[in-house]
DNA sequence: CTGAAAGCGCTAACAC
DNA sequence: GTGTTAGCGCTTTCAG
């Protein structure tokens, strides 16, 4: 039926191996058999078979991508990053979500381990021990994206998380706020509590503002509940006057909140982000926000697997991405 | 190194055909020594190898999925609609971004080809002679999802845009809207040029208003191409009133540019877009739109695809789903 | 219920 | 430059 290296080899009265090299580029060919093979796989149509090439040669080139939700435009981002370098170098992706389930994460681990998959590229909110335990076991290199492994064993493509919200919320500080909100993505996630956390104690403390908890919400993630967030700490004896925002979609909901209410942002009530992906540009005003280069992360996570792979020396592997603060019309 | 079925074999006592067998779930193998096998299996962390099996059995359990851009909310709604059912049964998804090119799609399909896929879910704008030829020749099965065959030979899960459009376009009508723009995406696009636009003709022929050419504009995909529409026919002579628009993002520019023009939304001008993305409902207004449920055309895309692969009897390949017409304020 | 053996289609030494 | 020959790790008859 299909057509098989054997079935070209006595086609052209040559070797298989004779074909597989043509096939491969391999230059040991005499230009004018590998002509004669060139013709015979174009008139059969040959096409090599992946799987048994995999087989042989125990390299698949396809690599394993396990995102929390590619319909989120966050990692959907990371993802085309990732994907794009992948074709770069000739990989295919196996794409999974994960949900930030940790036992859906283990599981994929393990079937990702058994497709054989030469590398593996993860984002995640946390390496848990499990994980970290599988992950340290892996048969094939992995390489984080955008998320930490706090005890810095494996590779990783990150920014400069906590860096970033304290340069973030000292302009709101600078800008006269001192009742500033702390709007979180779930606490679960090591680098919003640990990391963008301690930035924004760090702003505040440097200033001399207390940490008042009343505050600080984690768990927001949707437009939804940004609004939510923004209705109940308004209505705080002592309201905030600016809300520092983990993401731009609950960001978007605190501005259209505040609006409902009556404020005009950015003169009434400040708004930050960190993330700036398209939708930043969609609201009016438009929002401020940390830049997260999500595709870059995406990108050059997949660059330094690629490398891991192919056995290069590496310098860093643990590499932070540079950030900056787009400043737009949420804050002054 | 890593440990083989011939290992567990060897461990177990029994033949690599009965380790197989438990591994398969075949119900003939004496209970006891399918706990035998199976605590080996544990003991020795032994995992299949998913190639290996691929070459022997033929089957990849891998499905490939060829979209336009997964960093697109538009699509990235549909491929997780596909990756969750082929979760459901147990396919991974290899993920490739086609740009529209058909070139890449051309060298996509023979890349997924040659990677032995199961079977093959695709979105695409047109299904050129070079594509219909190419999928035609397919070793397996393909569905296009939210994409249009005009020969209609392969299964394919749409809406029926013509009408969903004259409804849309009608209600414009109602609303006392002579005035009507068409802000389509590309024309290339047979969805666009052929179905949306007809029921457009079709509504604006039965009220008796004249198709006029400077109203229609094709290209528009983005946030700031659709402000720009907008303020181009914001100027002419007898600016439109309505803007029917074919995805979320420029209707969203339409709206702000619109309000940058003094413009009330919904009282001096109507918008009504086609696709309810999330985006929808975080603008102010909040956006009127034709309902295209992504998710459910690749949920059910991939269900089709499964029943194809497993050479189950499918009543009607061409599935038609339903529409729906959500009304909030960009509308009156 | 279980085992033996023949491939699946290709790569990779190793000879010549 | 080219051919021969083992496998890669598993499924799948076919016997028994």
């Amino acid at each position: 039926m299909t057509v098989t290296i054997y079935d070209v080899a006595r086609e052209a009265n040559v070797s298989m191996a004779t074909v597989s090299r043509v096939v491969n580029g391999n230059p040991n060919v005499k230009p004018s058999t590998r002509k004669k093979v060139l013709e015979v796989i174009e008139r059969l149509e040959y096409r090599p078979n992946a799987v048994a090439r995999g087989l042989a040669s125990k390299k698949t080139t396809t690599v394993g991508v396990i995102i929390p939700d590619i319909s989120n435009i966050f990692y959907a981002e990371l993802a085309r990053g990732i994907e794009d370098v992948a074709t770069m170098y000739r990989y295919n992706i196996i794409l999974s979500n994960s949900d930030l389930n940790e036992e859906k994460e283990l599981t994929l681990l393990d079937n990702m381990y058994g497709k054989q998959v030469d590398g593996i590229v993860m984002m995640t909110e946390r390496v848990t021990d499990p994980l970290a335990d599988k992950m340290g076991h892996s048969p094939v290199p992995i390489v984080l994206a955008g998320s930490i492994d706090e005890s810095n064993h494996l590779p990783s493509v990150n920014i400069d998380y906590t860096e970033a919200t304290y340069e973030a919320v000292k302009q709101l500080i600078e800008n006269g706020n001192e009742r500033i909100a702390f709007i979180s993505g779930s606490f679960n996630a090591t680098i919003n509590k640990k990391y963008k956390y301690q930035g924004y104690v760090k702003a505040l403390e440097e200033a001399g503002i207390p940490i008042d908890e009343a505050l600080i919400f984690d768990d927001v993630l949707t437009y939804d509940q940004g609004m939510k967030v923004y209705n109940h700490v308004s209505k705080l004896a002592q309201p905030a006057t600016a809300y520092f925002v983990g993401s731009d979609e609950p960001a978007i909901g605190v501005i259209h909140a505040a609006q409902d209410d009556e404020k005009i942002v950015p003169i009434d009530i400040e708004v930050c982000s960190f993330e700036n992906s398209k939708l930043a540009r969609m609201v009016r005003p438009q929002l401020s926000s940390v830049v997260l280069p999500l595709y870059d992360i995406g990108a050059v996570s997949m660059r330094l697997l690629t490398k891991i792979m192919n056995k290069e020396d590496i310098e860093d592997k643990q590499v932070m991405l540079p950030y900056r603060m787009e400043s737009r019309n949420s804050t002054r």
